[in-house]
RNA sequence: GUCCCCGUAGCUCAGCUGGUAGAGCAAUUGACUCUUAAUCAAUGGGUCCAGGGUUCGAAUCCCUGCGGAGACACCA
């Protein structure tokens, strides 16, 4: 076998070594006498007793069972297939104890590489990932639908509120902006006559950063014919359950200091029935002035610009989505929040959309799409008000996209799901940057070269 | 973008009211034939993040910058 050498135990004429690999550690037991049978000691003198902690050398021999009861493997020969010319930092553990922890997160996610050797349990948390992108792509695929992929470079970005990476192509002579979201593409995949598609996007977005940021992240975002947003709360829920038992197998899961409870079904409340539920209010019969009123009351700090939907969404966000630990789906947004959705059918006012909360934040935001090219024209409109008075995340007007509906999409529920966020939840990681293997930093050094 | 906290050896950290830079592990040398945070002895190891200021004297006090973490704002 082969692996890393990540500990040191010598005593004299026998050591005792740790080799790590992919899978794990073992112990292994080399012996002077059996290396160096003859009377040249050397090769375990001068070569056995020198390697370092981080070179990786190949063994051979018997497995056996040391006094002190560990499972070990005799080493009969032994060969270096890479020396570590760096100093490893040395982790080292007693009793679940810890001692030295290589914990510095600078260091961790800069160099993570590093942070693979040393912290193995890190590998876990990527493995999950992996099995939870792997059990979402089987369950959507065993329903039918199909993985697409659209364009990442967009000349016109689209399908969320929120400010681009802008470049440039040199042969076409035109700005092009890494893709937002992939909505308004999959859109027209469901005009072309699709039933279900979806895509396991990478989408990049120029804002802020922080420990639910990052600049570029992943969203499945699926669209299925013939559906609404209620079929959608439930596809979701069997989604994501069947995403628990596969890393867990169970529904329940410790995330920070809840246990959160996967399993269907899970709660519903409108976005007016939840601020009742925690305000004890009912707000759906309030005029303007006293949502603006209301919301100062609760905290929201209030500016005349905020309309009845924005006032709606900052009294939700302050009065009642961090309390929502257990999943819970919120549905009936307002109009104002909701550009791409289509109108409730029985409710004035408001959308078919749904946002699906737990551990009080939100892990995917879905509805029915708005498949009438008129009102979306329209919508595209308000958002150019917003945008001329100086909002940079409202959407620009997808001209294509308008005529793609205007041949007609059939009625259809579309989901996005935050990938990263949804690993953060399974793993139970407090930071972004702990499911990313390479987080976005700064750079290291200040001189490197770089523009302006 | 704002507010706080942090930056000392390869790693984890100590360093008091300003007075010659420290420990454990790692490294090097030696001892030790079933150890497991192996042990024991010896040795080497520093741009105290960077620059400026105060001072006889700065890791320590002040200012600026860089990098990181957290909180707020915005977003997923």
């Amino acid at each position: 076998m082969a692996g890393r050498i990540m500990s040191q135990r010598i005593m004299g004429a026998v050591s005792f070594y740790e080799l790590q690999d992919a899978v794990g550690r073992i112990q292994i037991y080399a012996k002077r006498d059996e290396i160096c049978p003859g009377e040249d000691k050397s090769m375990y003198n001068s070569v056995f007793k020198k390697l370092d902690i981080g070179d990786i050398i190949g063994v051979r021999g018997f497995v056996f069972i040391t006094q002190t009861g560990a499972i070990s493997i005799h080493v009969r020969e032994f060969v270096l297939l890479c020396k570590s010319i760096r100093p490893l930092p040395i982790v080292k553990e007693q009793n679940g104890k810890t001692f030295d922890a290589f914990t510095d997160p600078e260091q961790r996610y800069r160099q993570r590489y590093l942070d693979l050797i040393v912290n193995p349990q890190v590998k876990d948390v990527f493995i999950k990932r992996t099995q939870l992108v792997n059990t979402m792509r089987n369950f959507l695929n065993e329903k039918g639908y199909l993985e697409v992929e659209t364009p990442i470079l967009q000349p016109l970005y689209g399908g969320a509120a929120a400010r681009p990476f802008k470049t440039h192509h040199n042969k076409l002579d035109m700005t092009l902006y890494l893709r937002i979201a992939d909505e308004l593409y999959l859109k027209r995949l469901i005009v072309g006559g699709f039933d279900g598609v979806y895509e396991f996007s990478k989408d990049f977005r120029n804002e802020g950063m922080d420990r639910f940021h990052n600049p570029e992240f992943t969203q499945m975002e699926l669209y299925v014919a013939y559906k609404d947003y209620e079929w959608m709360m439930n596809l979701v829920e069997e989604m994501v359950e069947t995403v628990a038992l596969a890393l867990h197998g169970t529904t329940k899961v410790q995330v920070g200091e809840n246990i959160i409870d996967f399993k269907r079904p899970w709660k519903r409340y409108s976005m007016y029935e939840a601020i009742e539920h925690f305000t004890g209010t009912d707000i759906s019969n309030m005029d303007e002035a006293e949502l603006a009123a209301f919301a100062k009351k609760v905290g929201v700090e209030v500016d005349s610009s905020m309309g009845r939907g924005k006032l709606i969404d900052e009294i939700f966000g302050e009065t009642c989505e961090a309390k929502l630990i257990q999943p819970t789906h919120i549905y009936d947004y307002p109009i104002e929040m909701s550009p791409l959705t289509k109108k409730h059918r029985s409710k004035a006012g408001l959308t078919e959309r749904f946002e699906s909360i737990c551990g009080g934040k939100e892990i995917c935001n879905a509805y029915s799409e708005l498949n009438d090219p008129i009102d979306q024209r329209q919508r595209f409109e308000a958002q150019l008000e917003l945008g001329k008075r100086g909002d940079t995340e409202s959407m620009v007007l997808d001209e294509d996209f308008l005529r793609a509906l205007e041949f007609g999409m059939p009625p259809t529920a579309g989901l996005g799901i935050g990938i990263d966020r949804l690993s953060m939840m399974m793993t139970n990681s407090a930071s972004i940057q702990d499911v990313l293997f390479f987080p976005q930093m700064r750079p290291e050094k200040k001189d490197t070269p770089n523009e302006q």
